[in-house]
Formats: structure tokens, sequence, C-alpha cells
DNA sequence: AGCTACTCCTGGTAGC
DNA sequence: TGCTACCAGGAGTAGC
């Protein structure tokens, strides 16, 4: 599923096409995908405007729209499970499971999502719409620090914490899977038990992995993930657990067991992520 | 505060 | 071969 790699890839193969131009029209072939807004409302705060800028907040593409040099609110797009952004030449066919196009005055931009859980949404104060998200993991803001304090303030199972949009912004199932392995963290282990060294290691890896996807253009595990550009990322090769349940653990050999926490397929490393025990188990009083 | 359950969706897959 | 049943899961919400 797209998380903040797959979602910068995104954003970073659709800029060119889009930057700059101008959205002559719309087409909405799922209403729910507009997130509430009806499609004349969208219809008229879209068309006609410029796509001033092309940026990626958390898991957002974030559009930025000007009406005669003046800024004019802004379109996020979030991918959820199986949304897409494809930039299509003039008289190119319209791509499969399309659900809103803005046809540009070159071009066209298509949000595509087979199970319809992705939205392309409009706002006029597009910053208001992000405001509950926390730091950028990748951002200035995420230190080590800053996680060590997040982590001691609350006393919430690792895992959960993580995936909290509200706690660091960007993270999923699959790079939260992997960082914890990495940093040697058990998912239900208890955020306030986490010492000092722990986060640290924590913080290194959710940087180092996210960085290495991102340069490997994203993770396409199943038939779904693929960059505007119609490849699969690369990073899905060099997963240490998620997906791997019952397989050797590439560091201890050991099998990684595939558990569920908050609802979530969870994968971890017996060896390398020890379960906590007592206070240290989320959710179990001491 | 933080947990679980439920909702939204459908292609892929397992089982027969 | 063809059918059915079930699964995956990000985020919002409700209820405890």
């Amino acid at each position: 599923m797209p998380e903040l790699p797959e979602v910068e890839t995104t954003a970073r193969l659709v800029r060119p096409g889009v930057e700059g131009r101008r959205v002559r029209a719309v087409e909405v072939e799922w209403l729910r995908t507009l997130g509430g807004s009806s499609e004349p409302a969208f219809r008229a705060a879209v068309v006609g405007t410029r796509i001033a800028a092309v940026h990626r907040r958390a898991k957002f593409v974030c559009l930025d729209l000007e009406r005669r040099g003046c800024p004019a609110g802004g379109l996020l797009v979030h991918l959820r499970m199986t949304g897409r952004l494809v930039v299509t030449a003039p008289r190119e066919p319209v791509p499969e499971w399309r659900k809103v196009s803005l046809q540009l005055d070159r071009g066209a931009l298509h949000f595509l999502d087979v199970r319809k859980f992705g939205r392309f949404t409009f706002h006029a104060d597009p910053e208001a719409a992000l405001a509950h998200l926390g730091p950028e993991p990748l951002g200035p803001e995420f230190t080590e620090e800053a996680l060590w304090a997040g982590l001691r303030s609350r006393r919430r199972a690792l895992k959960p914490l993580l995936l909290d949009q509200s706690f660091v912004a960007g993270l999923g199932n699959i790079y939260v899977d992997e960082a914890l392995h990495r940093a040697g963290l058990h998912p239900l282990r208890s955020s306030a038990s986490v010492r000092r060294a722990s986060a640290e290691a924590l913080h290194q890896a959710i940087r180092s992995i996210l960085a290495a996807a991102i340069e490997r253009e994203g993770s396409s595990f199943d038939t779904f993930y693929r960059t505007p550009e119609g490849k699969p990322g690369e990073y899905q090769h060099l997963f240490q657990v998620y997906g791997r349940g019952g397989q050797p653990c590439r560091t201890c050999g050991s099998t990684i067991q595939r558990l569920v926490v908050g609802q979530r397929g969870t994968h971890v490393c017996p060896r390398c992520q020890p379960r906590p025990r007592g206070a240290a188990l989320a959710g179990r009083r001491p």
C-alpha cells in the first residue's frame, strides 16, 4: 500500500507533466472519491485554475492551485490502498480504473483506484486540512530527542503509535514493521518502556529505510502499486520481515512470525525483536 | 488515554 | 473449469 516513499515517488514523477498546467475540465466517475464534495462544487473550485506546484506532505500528494496568479486552494490526493496518479498525453486513452480526471491544457491527470478507498479532494485551505499531521519523518522536526520525548509521553504499543499520523506522518504498515525490526523492538512494546538507545536506533531505522525506499521508487509487493510511469518499485526486494512470515530472518535465521496488532498484519523476528513482558508490554497493567 | 470493532471496496486466491 | 468465500488494509468513527 502506498506510504511515504511511494507517495514521494508519485509526486516527483507526476510533477513535470502537471506543474504550470491549467485545468480545462473535470471528469468524475466515483463521487465518493471527492470526499463529500458535490461534483458541481468540485468543478467550480477547480476548473480554470493553474496547478502552481506539486509536493508531498505525509501520504498526501498536494496540488497547489492558483487563479489569476493568486492562491486558490489546493487538491489533496490520498492513494490509500490502491490509488494511483497517471499523466497522459493528449489523445492517449483513459487508463483503467479511472475515478477522477483533470483535463489540462496539455494532456490529463488521472486518479485511478481499484478499491475506491483513495481520495481526491479540494480544500480552500489545504494547510488547515493537514494541520492534524505530526512531523515529517525525514524533516528537521523529527529529531531523536523529539521521538524519544514522544515515546516517553505516551503508553501505547509501538506499532499503533507509529501508524498514528498525528504522531509521525507518513509511515504505514510496511515501513513500521521494517523499522521496528531494524531497531530490534517488538510491535507490542509499550512506547514508555523504550530506552534512549533504542529510541535512537528507531529514529535512525525510520530515516534510513524511508530514504532507501525513496531511492528505489517504493515497494510493489502485490499487483497494485506502480509508479506513475507504470513501473514497480524495487524496495520490496530489501524487505527483512514484511510479507516474510514463515521464512528465515536474514539477520539471525529465526523464523519470521506473522501476528495481528491493531487489526494489521504484523511481521516480527522472535529473536531480533523479543516479546516484552510485564510493564514493557503495552495494554497490560504493571 | 488507548483499546477494539466496524466501515468502506474489489482483485486475487484458496478450496472444492 | 467454474463457483464461492474470504482476505488485505489506511483512516475515520463509535463505544467501552
